[in-house]
DNA sequence: GCAGCGCTAGAACGAACGCTCTATCTAGAG
DNA sequence: CTCTAGATAGAGCGTTCGTTCTAGCGCTGC
């Protein structure tokens, strides 16, 4: 998320039939990417923004230079594979980012506050429509047997578990580490989402701290350095 | 649990919804019938579950066993209108849960665990659809200027409010008392949406326990007033 | 040249959407 | 009794939805 443009190196983890002959590329100039993946990335920006429901098949395939025929030729499967694809994309996408903010700190605390600080400014440069792009594909989808809430689930618990690694790798113990991370991953989820609502940064500036703070209080085993700068008052 | 709308999981033939005639509490005079509030009630519950852009109008009326003539009769300005009344409904809806929970135990952190616990065994009643009601709404109309996302900011700032007054109650510093509010109803909305698509209520819990941890943490160096004992958990 | 194939292209379908419209019913005032 | 405004009832408008369908394009192998 946060990232505007479409030029981020394609991580495609999974399923990733390189495939693309790109002959095509009628009106696309330049450097032109695989219609497939121009479909994938489109789709995870509208679902990103407009949820499930709110995104039309012929929106993607507008948005991606593509024809219906093209998406329908990639994805037999329709609309729902192509949410599928999407959404694990978008959660590869800010696996990446949460990696990176992660590893780029030590101290587990400090990490999660960069982490909630670097989506707040990719928020707001959005004009605070970009937010979490699974929350809204997966809400929607709840009352149905749809595909797309096992790949939100995946994305979800793939967040958990980088910042559980991260807090293992600090020392913490197993259970902690756990809990913490569901706790760090949904208060992450809340915040973005208070955050877009009221279209200010606060409410994920605020969790930052908080979660920094909280994770410092687990400082028992590990020989850690005082809590961040949260002790104030 | 204030419980207005019946849990009914299908939309029965029902018709068991009490008659409901003068069911508003400032009946002035008004001409208010019940069908008003069947559809406020009925659109509620679908936004809740299917969202905005996948509920239609067609689809509340019937629900409220009303006509669409009596919707647009009542609400002149459509489904966006009709979507604003439900909102502020469920956003008071939950206030009223939120209250109790907080004025039945004395400490605050103590009283957020017991907030999630109950959200918890609700979700899982309702087969882990019931969700929070303004949260699928405000994602998906964020990208537009509707009032949907100015009633969805007015009930979370509400909640926010009450969680903030308790700490004060308590004696918190205001800072630190408007910080752990936004803190606990993000996190509170986030693990909702992180128990609904995993299915479990373990996200509420550990971020119950965690919330609770955190609240505790700002105790300790006294500025307690006298009116509140030690910390109870 | 010419099949074969991956991919592009868009018309067309039935269903559902939000909304407007007219018509009917009910209850109270004169 | 009539009159009238509020409320109910649903047919139907134009649009858009997801999907299917049939051509046609550019390229490869022969």
């Amino acid at each position: 998320m946060a990232q505007m443009a479409q030029t981020t190196p394609t991580p495609g983890p999974g399923a990733d039939t390189g495939a693309n002959t790109g002959t095509g590329a009628t009106t696309g100039g330049g450097a032109t990417t695989g219609t497939r993946d121009r479909i994938v990335v489109a789709a995870a920006r509208l679902l990103q923004r407009q949820g499930y429901v709110g995104t039309g098949i012929k929106q993607i395939a507008k948005d991606a230079q593509a024809t219906l025929g093209s998406v329908y030729h990639f994805f037999p499967g329709g609309k729902e594979a192509v949410a599928v694809a999407a959404i694990a994309y978008s959660g590869e996408e800010f696996a990446v980012l949460l990696r990176e903010a992660l590893s780029s700190v030590e101290d587990p605390g400090a990490a999660i506050e960069a982490c909630t600080a670097e989506l707040a400014t990719g928020l707001r440069e959005s004009g605070w429509i970009d937010g979490c792009p699974v929350t809204a594909a997966a809400l929607e989808t709840l009352g149905t047997e749809s595909e797309i809430q096992r790949a939100c689930a995946a994305a979800l618990g793939g967040w958990e578990r980088l910042v559980e690694e991260k807090l293992l790798g600090a020392g913490f113990d197993a259970a902690d580490a756990r809990e913490l991370a569901t706790t760090v991953i949904s208060a992450l989820e809340g915040a973005e989402v208070t955050a877009q609502v009221n279209r200010t940064e606060e409410p994920l500036r605020m969790v930052g701290r908080q979660m920094a703070r909280l994770i410092g209080t687990y400082g028992n085993e590990g020989a850690r350095d005082a809590g961040t700068a949260a002790a104030g008052r």
